[in-house]
DNA sequence: TATCTGTATTAACATGTGTAGTACAGTATT
DNA sequence: AATACTGTACTACACATGTTAATACAGATA
């Protein structure tokens, strides 16, 4: 399903939950689909379900998943606008980085094709 | 100078991080200007003088100040385009963050004033 | 010389991360 | 009813990281 970097000094965690939500995002991962169950998921990636069941908490907690006991966790379908909170979150980290990018040199228009190439989503790296 | 969120699960390190990268970018702390004694700011903050140095440590690695023994650390003129290394990063990030904000309901035009809005970077929030 | 600067090293402690083992409760299948 | 799957919770341990503390050394400055 993808790959960890276990020499990263950033948590397999949190990695776990970045590449979830990217999947999420690009819409590979469809709305109400399940998950790869704690267990399964551990086995595949050789680490400790105890990690997963981490990482889908965090995803839970951020509104990208859902999870029923006895039956599995799925892909939260994304109402858009309806998750307030992590909008808010997002956007004080764009102005961030965007301010950030145009000190390291980016231009507008840059920016700007950046924003095409992602909108729709349908690129899977 | 500014404040630091103790309770945060962020180290203070990385907090300080941030908060310096941002009164660089925004122009607040000018080119080849002084920033406080790795001692004096330690003092000011309450924390201790080795978590300023990793800070500044990290900030030097990023090109975004330069140290000098016995006399203090400065901000790094910001030739721009030259840190290449920092803006293929940031590039990575901002194609991320814009995609979950678009996804989160984000539309290209509020992006885009939102660009507006940090560009020139005489914002000081 | 005295005092400022950055830098380095060591030890101690707290916190966070990851693993391991076990257990319980809800669901589905047979 | 039995079995096997699901998420969830908990304890314990090991390890890495973050932070403090104390000390020391070297370069700059007045």
């Amino acid at each position: 399903m993808f790959e960890l970097d276990f020499r990263s000094r950033k948590a397999i965690y949190l990695q776990l939950v970045d590449k979830l939500k990217q999947l999420i995002i690009k819409d590979v991962l469809k709305d109400d689909e399940k998950l790869p169950s704690v267990r399964e998921l551990a086995h595949q990636l050789t680490i400790n379900p105890n990690t997963i069941q981490k990482a889908y908490r965090e995803l839970e907690s951020q509104g990208y998943i859902y999870s029923v006991k006895g039956k599995g966790s799925f892909v939260h379908p994304s109402k858009k606008l309806e998750n307030v909170e992590e909008l808010k979150k997002v956007r004080e980290q764009l102005k961030k980085l965007l301010a950030e990018a145009i000190y390291l040199g980016m231009t507008a228009e840059e920016i700007e094709s950046l924003i095409n190439e992602v909108e729709g989503g349908e690129k899977y790296d």
